[in-house]
DNA sequence: GCTGGGCGAGAAATCGATTTCAGAAATCGA
DNA sequence: TCGATTTCTGAAATCGATTTCTCGCCCAGC
């Protein structure tokens, strides 16, 4: 019947009371030498481990966070968790992954379950920058860190410069050549796809180009809203040259249309993609911005771990540098890299 | 302060006691109409969520189950987890999910954490068939399904019958005129890596060819392994005429190493893998051996719900089919397909 | 009319830890 | 030497639920 020994069982061993065998465990220094060597060794003798219901029953804190995902099989995040993992571990806490595969009602569940089992604090990527609801959380005081997209809410957020980043994704497609760029934005509530689309607006601005709305399609984030996106803009009779993919999933979308229509890149037009695609084996190697996704996942935790310790501060903001990796894709000079 | 409503609160509220309040919400029948009537009153008026670290104290159960993968990147495990979700979430559990990265000791991390938090049970796809240890979960007597692979231990598992569905691949391949299939086959202690061989080599003796060792080589079920052992393969003076790639990502590595050599299939050689690749995009369409993956976490869920109510025969062993998608990678014929 | 059985509801015990409180022993200062 | 602190330890309260125990009441049966 599993976890049989209990404290008392261990204060019996050791020939004390269950209150100095707390102690001991809990690092509470006034313990005489001789009580703590009795009851480490009771412990290690018995194999005994703290129920931690019991404990966080007690002391009202667990120490598990959740790091809600929008798509797990987004290659994005992967490397994102395992920051958010290492950060935990080292301060002791565990780690409970959620994916809510950009479902509003999925998300509002697992925020739910994470208010319910009274988590430490939640990391968040979320579905929506307007829909996503976390006054669950907030009623609980349960601290919550954004990752990737904000929400209206006022919580601390980590994301990288996405206008900044797809500013000069689309200057470097201009400078190798294009004079008509189309892009294939994200969803409309979605902060990451707005302010993407807000550096490819900038990229032409600056450009002095005029931005033509027929260029810009808005898909989905994911594989066949891409390629939706990308067969509208390149079936039309002026077909752009160059074209810009606002995620990863919908860059690959992309391949497909293009492949459908048998064309290449950069011969028949220009490619540039956000967001690592490290399962590699295409070919051309693709023109990406990219972030430093471990990092996001590192630096989350670590502002999560200073509000569950009490921080109290106002919101904090932390935005990191994307940068463009310029590959075959969009290079007609290095075309053979 | 957060969930500050307690059991008592309603209680007072409705004015009964709190077991009351506990038989109302658990369903226990013989509770006054009139009664249970202000008790769902009151719990609805103060927003009353019982807390689960008290329940699970006081029952000693908690309604989550562990689900341990061995690499979340790869696609396999998407839908996977998806069938876990849906059937776990149909019987009022919840899922915390955790990716031991094919590393050992992270597994052993947390198999620990698993019977920490006295976890209902554990779905497992173990990162290795011989080394995986579920010794403490057994010894709190969690259930534990394995998925995808077996371990030694005598556990209920689900998986697909890859001796069959590599043979079916393999046999394919020779069927369409290979002679000197090349096989980059798994790590050697995980028993998915060995059927898969096993069924390379059953289609060989089928067929009347002799199994030649130089053209078996072992990758990590990873990216880069499959990268170099396709390598080593292809830039043999005495190509194969074909390859069979044991997993998705190996796949992928073989696709890198032949386009680094400018070999494109089938036109060069005939290619076969094992598991979906739904993140399309590659040219041409790949001959696949497809597993049922939703199915598959839907089914291990249910046996482990099953041993969680009290189950306890003997261990059980459901082996799925797992088919062939001829796709043009590997048929010269279809090659427009 | 009295007893016994059945049922519904509250009081109290319980799960396994932490923490407060109080008391005994040790230390210190005068 | 004695009283006042301080230090250490154990007893008991506590967290918030569930479940056992108990009691009062009602009704049926003899």
């Amino acid at each position: 019947m599993g976890s049989r020994v209990t404290i008392r069982d261990v204060a019996a061993v050791a020939e004390v009371s269950p209150a100095t065998v707390s102690r001991v465990l809990n690092a509470d220094e006034r313990v005489a030498p001789e009580l703590r060597e009795r009851v480490l060794a009771a412990v290690e003798r018995l194999g005994y481990r703290p129920n931690s219901q019991a404990r966080s029953l007690r002391t009202q804190a667990t120490r598990v966070i959740g790091l809600i995902i929008s798509d797990i099989q987004n290659p994005f995040f992967t490397s994102l968790v395992r920051g958010v993992e290492d950060a935990a571990q080292a301060s002791g806490y565990s780690v409970v992954l959620a994916n809510s595969d950009e479902d509003l009602g999925k998300e509002q569940q697992y925020l739910r379950v994470a208010a319910a089992e009274q988590m430490a604090g939640v990391i968040l990527s979320p579905a929506s920058s307007s829909r996503t609801r976390i006054g669950e959380l907030v009623h609980e005081e349960i601290p919550v860190v954004t990752i990737d997209r904000r929400i209206a809410a006022d919580v601390d957020s980590v994301a990288v410069d996405n206008v900044a980043g797809a500013r000069q994704a689309v200057e470097h497609l201009l400078q190798t050549g294009a004079r008509r760029v189309g892009v294939i934005a994200g969803p409309e509530d979605v902060s990451t796809a707005a302010d993407r689309l807000e550096g490819y607006r900038a990229a032409l601005r600056a450009a002095g180009l005029a931005v033509d709305p027929e260029l810009i399609v808005r898909g989905d984030f994911r594989i066949d809203g891409g390629h939706r996106a990308a067969a509208r803009l390149l079936d039309r009779p002026d077909r752009p040259d160059a074209l810009f993919a606002a995620n990863n999933l919908m860059l690959i979308g992309t391949l497909d249309a293009m492949a459908e229509r048998g064309l290449t890149a950069p011969a028949d037009l220009l490619l540039a993609g956000f967001d690592e695609m490290s399962w590699a084996g295409f070919a051309p190697p693709l023109t990406l911005v990219e972030q430093p996704t471990y990092e996001i996942g590192r630096l989350a935790t670590q502002m999560l771990l200073r509000r569950i310790a009490g921080g109290t501060a106002a919101a904090e903001h932390v935005v990191l540098e994307a940068t463009l990796k310029v590959r075959a894709s969009s290079d007609l000079v290095r075309r053979a890299v």
